[in-house]
DNA sequence: CCTGCTACCTGATGGC
DNA sequence: TGCCATCAGGTAGCAG
């Protein structure tokens, strides 16, 4: 589970499933999700609080109790399940039971991880987070600036989330895509022009993928469930070979510090 | 400080 | 069918 629009997703089903409740109980089935904490930390510090806001900050998801909070990060494949009842089956790495039903965190990977904290920004993760695209704080001068700042690749530049919290491989390679630059061009040598369509696709594309992620929401009683439709909105992400929608070229795949980058060399300059 | 590389894990998929 | 290589939406940690 990925990127800031499918994160704000779920945070907005979840809301309603466990605001005003109580943590009962928790069980870290896998010790390897709440690493380097321990199970039995995190279970003291958890049970019997009450869960009073559900908020997102980049792509973690916060569960604000009425002492601390619990931080969850998906990763890669990291997803909720809920249980109504306190019978629960399947892989689950932790499970946070309230008095209707249990919030299964579920990761076959291990790489996403389950945290708690007295303050958020007790995260190194979460304090370092830069500016929330799709908040007022994203201003085209905010953007430019960090341009003008940094002589990385442009696709690098949108992915590091100290500077903008949430865009990972697919959103970065859409907006890239959207805004006619490509992913290798230096940050510092990118246009006012330029500039002003890139903070526009940026903000467009998490819009766009947000109202598809909400639509239909995120039902975590369904095992099975994962977001649909998303493809649809996709131009070059996994498009390899297939047509650019806007001039024809064919879609190239490259290696970009790991990472795979998709563009299209006719209109991506 | 900035940047780039690797490790961390497991499952799905495709070529031979 | 079986095996092997490759790929996957992310970040922390470390070295230069």
């Amino acid at each position: 589970m990925p990127e800031l629009p499918e994160v704000e997703a779920v945070v907005r089903s979840l809301r309603p499933l466990v605001r005003g409740k109580k943590i009962r109980r928790c069980r870290v089935l896998h010790a390897i999700a709440v690493r380097p904490q321990q199970p039995a930390e995190l279970r003291r510090a958890i049970e019997g609080r009450r869960v009073e806001a559900v908020a997102r900050r980049g792509k973690y998801l916060l569960l604000r109790l009425d002492r601390g909070c619990v931080i969850l990060h998906f990763r890669l494949d990291g997803q909720l399940v809920w249980f109504d009842t306190k019978q629960i089956c399947g892989h689950i790495d932790v499970a946070f039971e309230f008095g209707d039903g249990v919030l299964g965190f579920v990761d076959r990977r291990h790489f996403g991880r389950v945290h708690w904290l007295a303050r958020p920004d007790d995260s190194r993760g979460i304090r370092a987070l830069g500016v929330e695209p799709l908040s007022a704080a994203f201003t085209l001068r905010r953007f430019t600036e960090l341009l003008a700042a940094s002589r990385r690749p442009l696709k690098l530049l949108l992915m590091d989330q100290t500077k903008i919290a949430g865009l990972g491989n697919i959103y970065s390679n859409e907006a890239l895509w959207r805004a006619r630059l490509h992913p290798r061009r230096r940050a510092d040598r990118v246009a006012p022009q330029e500039a002003r369509r890139l903070h526009k696709t940026i903000v467009d594309v998490l819009r766009r993928a947000l109202e598809c992620c909400t639509h239909p929401a995120p039902d975590f009683r369904d095992r099975a469930w994962w977001f649909e439709g998303l493809e649809r909105i996709l131009r070059v992400y996994g498009r390899k070979g297939e047509r650019c929608r806007r001039c024809g070229g064919r879609i190239r795949r490259s290696e970009l510090s790991g990472r795979a980058s998709y563009f299209c060399p006719g209109c991506q300059r």
